[in-house]
DNA sequence: CTCGAAGGTTGACAATAGTCAATCCTGAAC
DNA sequence: GTTCAGGATTGACTATTGTCAACCTTCGAG
């Protein structure tokens, strides 16, 4: 593959712990993609065959099901996506779609499983990732069932805020119809919920996000370390939305 | 630790493929420990000191957040929990009740983190375990957002009989409240959606579910390999509710 | 056997969220 | 600039789900 992604994948803490030779296999294994914007990379079911790193552009994963969708994660470089799937040998559970041109470096599953075999070190990395995917995922659930939508609304916005480094404003790094698939409701309820929290500390103009009332929003939002995080390196592995700047 | 509890431990596919010798270690290391119902053994935020394993009774993960609780999953005996909180050394972002006298085998987590570096078949096991724990959560947050209470509850129902064997009839495994929360709703919708759907195939008796239309339930339903499974080895990973029998 | 506690059910009502349609931006192509 | 397409917003309405209170079972303790 072309090597002048190497370096960006190799940091990532899947990679960076592992002997330099055997990341040189596993990426001359490896072969580059590009794709352009809409298209369906991934089909959920297919089998798993390739763990994606995104380098370049911006993927989402939806779930799918009885002819509804609803959004799982986006990818944004550098970061990979259906790791378990690969590891499993089993049929993905998300369909993969680019959000804009987009290039992707896709190594082998069957390199990989047979890598974490050889290299500890990338074992280790490996089963951190999982856990931390895991762990992600777990939060991700319990929003969902603990909260209702202006709640998740609330502390969308106000954490946001936070992996923004504290901002009062930013702008929403993501469309309004796929935060609100995102966030588990509809584009027409997320646009009245918005509007709605005006009173309790938010301004919304289109993508702009400011925060007014920040003690307001955060009584609303009552953000919890174990629901909105942080969690140490969860933020490369796909498993939410990307961070907003200011 | 008593060494009774070993070999059931032991078929667990976390621990089947390692070296004895490394087993006997980490038992040597545990000790078992037993609850009396309705107690709290894990407050979610706790630091993951002990990797448990349920060896006899029944244990229920909750997640809460600002007074609010739902169930996320029941473990039956043997399997473990909260495998991930251990090896990232994070707080446990569940809390664990008995829901009966329970015995539990505790591993401490150091030992454990030591472990899957000294011995692969210990470390490929933990791989394979968490990446099906992380498809299983994934599987549930599918589920959760792109299907309505009703038609989680005709999944659920469903879902129960093939595991039960595919039979026609058979007792819910746990109190209707509990799997209510578990399928993210109150107990009165509970209630009510189960009486709604004896006009598409289900009967209801109390804990006694018997299925007289499979077809017009399946109708509903949609069940999905990609949510619904079957999903190898998942079952004994404390990631779902336990299976009925017929 | 009686009692009492806890789960389960039901009814009435309120809150939450989705649907459908119309309209309003806004930004890219021409 | 003009046009057009797609996202965003709004209104009116419906459907879904939760809340609160009352009542009914069931089952075990005494």
């Amino acid at each position: 593959m072309r090597p002048d992604t190497d370096p960006q994948i190799r940091h990532l803490h899947l990679f960076r712990d592992m002997a330099q030779a055997n990341f040189a296999e596993l990426m001359s294994a490896s072969y580059v993609q590009a794709f352009p914007p809409g298209l369906e990379m991934i089909r959920q079911g297919d089998p798993a065959d390739f763990l994606h790193i995104v380098v370049q552009g911006s993927v989402e994963l939806v779930g799918q099901w009885a002819g509804r969708e609803c959004t799982m994660a986006v990818v944004r470089p550098v970061s990979t996506f259906i790791l378990a799937a690969c590891i499993r040998d089993a049929p993905y559970l998300m369909t993969a779609r680019t959000l804009e041109r987009t290039r992707i470096v896709l190594v082998p599953a069957s390199d990989l499983r047979a890598m974490f075999r050889r290299d500890t070190e990338f074992a280790v990395a490996v089963i951190n990732e999982l856990a931390s995917c895991y762990r992600s995922v777990v939060r991700n659930a319990k929003s969902m069932k603990l909260r209702n939508s202006r709640e998740r609304v609330a502390s969308y916005l106000l954490r946001q805020s936070i992996l923004a480094g504290g901002v009062p404003a930013y702008t929403l790094p993501v469309e309004k119809r796929l935060l609100a698939s995102y966030l588990g409701m509809t584009p027409e309820n997320l646009s009245r919920t918005l509007r709605t929290l005006e009173t309790d500390g938010v301004k919304i103009d289109g993508a702009r996000v400011i925060i007014t009332d920040r003690a307001r929003l955060a009584a609303l939002a009552k953000p919890d370390k174990l629901i909105d995080g942080p969690d140490t390196h969860a933020e490369e592995s796909g498993s939410g939305l990307p961070a907003a700047r200011s």
